[in-house]
DNA sequence: CCTACATCCTCTAGCGACTAGAGGTGCAAG
DNA sequence: CTTGCACCTCTAGTCGCTAGAGGATGTAGG
């Protein structure tokens, strides 16, 4: 029940001060109490809410995504419909990001093998880089 | 050996033109010569550059990165030891952001599985985000 | 009570890598 | 000659913060 200020709710929650600010600002958070100084004063239950922000975020969610997840968990009786939406559309940009990742990844791995450490001319890297007909997944 | 128009270099390289003009603004692209009307017109060899930048971008060099390795390019006497270290720091990085994906991917699997498509208070995917515990690897 | 110092406040500007739009000019075809 | 597209410059917006200026508040020690 205790009144908590800004830095303690941000030592608690992971989310640095300004990011608090920055949430209550584009209205993802609401904006607390205040102290007769004018200072923020969180209730715990805003840790809650800070909490489930920074996973969502550490998840990859879009601040608008998590706007949408956070009125859904406001209001339990919401068909879930659109939370399992959007966990799964997260899922297939995941999903999609790593498949390009890997095809990058075997794209530097040719690189930095063929490199002879010698001089420019000679360079793998730069070689492939000039010349995108030399990768070895001409994919992208 | 004929001029292009900016048009033109956009669709053969595929870089959009504001995007070739951004280029220009940061000095990762010369300016090229213009025509009576003040309209850039590019060389030929402008479009191998441009193939180069687009390139690199493709495989996530940052603008700073190209710009170094662009620079080598038109050296071809120098040790191509930055190119090397270039190629293997977006190595590392590429194989790192492949690990934390993997990881993001089992937990929004567990999270859209968990989905009993039902109503809030029983969906997976919000009691995940509000709470970190619940995760498979608690790792983030 | 005074001072020192950390923490808080608001506000503006900056990051990277573009993208969008306003308002105007050039150019080629019909 | 007019239509209409492509070009020009310039500014501002995107996303999700982060940094810094300049000032107020809160707290602990002397």
């Amino acid at each position: 029940m205790k009144k908590i200020t800004i830095g303690e709710a941000a030592r608690q929650s992971g989310v640095k001060v300004p990011t608090i600010r920055y949430y209550e600002g584009i209205g993802l958070l609401s904006a607390p109490s205040r102290s007769e100084g004018n200072q923020r004063s969180y209730e715990p239950s805003d840790l809650n809410r800070l909490a489930f922000i920074r996973h969502a975020r550490e998840l990859g969610f879009e601040i608008d995504a998590i706007r949408t997840l956070l009125q859904l968990q406001d209001d339990p009786h919401q068909s879930c419909a659109s939370a399992d939406a959007i966990a799964k559309a997260r899922l297939i940009d995941v999903e999609q990001r790593i498949r390009s990742l890997n095809a990058l990844k075997a794209e530097l791995e040719q690189m930095v093998e063929g490199c002879g450490h010698g001089r420019v001319d000679q360079c793998r890297v730069i070689e492939v880089l000039a010349d995108h007909g030399k990768c070895v997944h001409p994919h992208h």
